[in-house]
DNA sequence: GTACATCTGAAACGATGGGTCCATAAAGAA
DNA sequence: TTCTTTATGGACCCATCGTTTCAGATGTAC
């Protein structure tokens, strides 16, 4: 949200705080507590506001949970979009596997991934952002299945396989090393999970 | 809990309602609304009881939730503990992930896994319970190690295998099938999902 | 400077959270 | 019957929930 002028083309006082840097401690109080989990005095302490400010900057505590898993999305997952643009599809799925792990053992983020322990179930007021989070993950899987189907073209995985099965296999795995994660286990254990996996499908390195 | 006499050996009032029922009415709403997002109003409506006979006959909502949970892995967890009982470790694994696809297609059962969804990320309030319910997973994984490591021992699978590693793979198999199953998968996709994985195990029919 | 627009801080809102109290009901024992 | 014990229903408790209100602060435009 950049600068606005009103209908009068006059300006009133500005922002006092770093909107992006507010977001990026919401997103993270999220990330550990869930939506239902986290409170607004919690998110605005985190944030170093005050209600005021995170309702008139960010809406409501439903719009503020979007804007966050946007920014997860984008900032976060970025090694996932990544992995998507390697040459082979073994890069794309070692490239994949391995950036999950590290990014589930980061020292300082919180345990589990955000798109998987956000709203998983929910009180029955907040169905509707249970719903959008099943749509984030979707669309995590919609991604990973148009490179299947590139994969495919090219010959580099057999032409019996799937893309959409695949690509929901692939979800499965991701989502299950973010229960891991939550779980305690270490980078190690949780890259042994994947070494595992890499065997089955004779893309080891 | 049967028939007590106090300590004078005198009784009271009989309970006015099944114990057993109200229980499993309380864990399919934590199953379906973990435990921050099911309410007491919820909870005590769904038991058909009010909230002093809650109070008196299962203690705090933190307890009803321990012993949902108990009812939960035990009642409809006994598929995967009849799967542990296969004969050849083949079986084992092909029992317990048909089962879990079943199980999490059930029409009437609320979508998901109590053990996954029930506390994963959790207000402050409630790390406790996230904690138990690692716990709970982890009690999961431990049992199947066990199985893996009788396995091994028949020389059913390769000497070179990590029990707890393998373990820790199928736990993350039965997590992943669990998201999917909030994701809205049909039984029929999380079969193929499954038949992706015993393929590439060597697993198939 | 004045006028206007927006932001900020703190107090307050009604609703609901989990949990308790207490008068009454319902049983067995004497 | 009477006594004792436990169960029940519903009002009630206080804390906290997400959200709103508003007076004052702080900026831009003229």
């Amino acid at each position: 949200m950049s600068e606005k002028k009103n209908s009068n083309g006059r300006m009133g006082r500005p922002r006092g705080f770093d909107e992006d840097a507010a977001l990026e401690a919401a997103m993270r109080v999220f990330w550990e507590k869930s939506y239902d989990g986290a409170t607004m005095s919690e998110l605005t302490a985190a944030m170093g506001i005050n209600r005021s400010s995170m309702y008139a900057a960010f809406g409501d505590k439903e719009q503020l949970f979007r804007l966050a898993v946007e920014r997860y999305a984008v900032g976060q997952m970025s090694y996932l979009h990544a992995a998507l643009r390697e040459k082979s599809f073994k890069e794309v799925v070692r490239a994949a596997l391995k950036g999950m792990v590290e990014f589930l053992s980061t020292p300082g983020n919180p345990r589990g991934c955000l798109s998987v322990q956000g709203a998983l179930a929910t009180s029955a007021e907040s169905e509707s952002v249970k719903q959008m989070m099943v749509e984030v993950r979707k669309q995590g899987e919609l991604a990973l299945r148009k490179r299947i189907q590139e994969a495919k073209k090219d010959g580099e995985i057999p032409a019996d396989i799937n893309p959409s099965d695949y690509a929901r296999f692939f979800s499965l795995i991701v989502a299950g090393l973010a229960v891991q994660s939550v779980n305690g286990a270490t980078r190690a254990e949780m890259q042994r999970s994947v070494e595992i996996l890499l065997g089955l499908l004779n893309y080891q390195t």
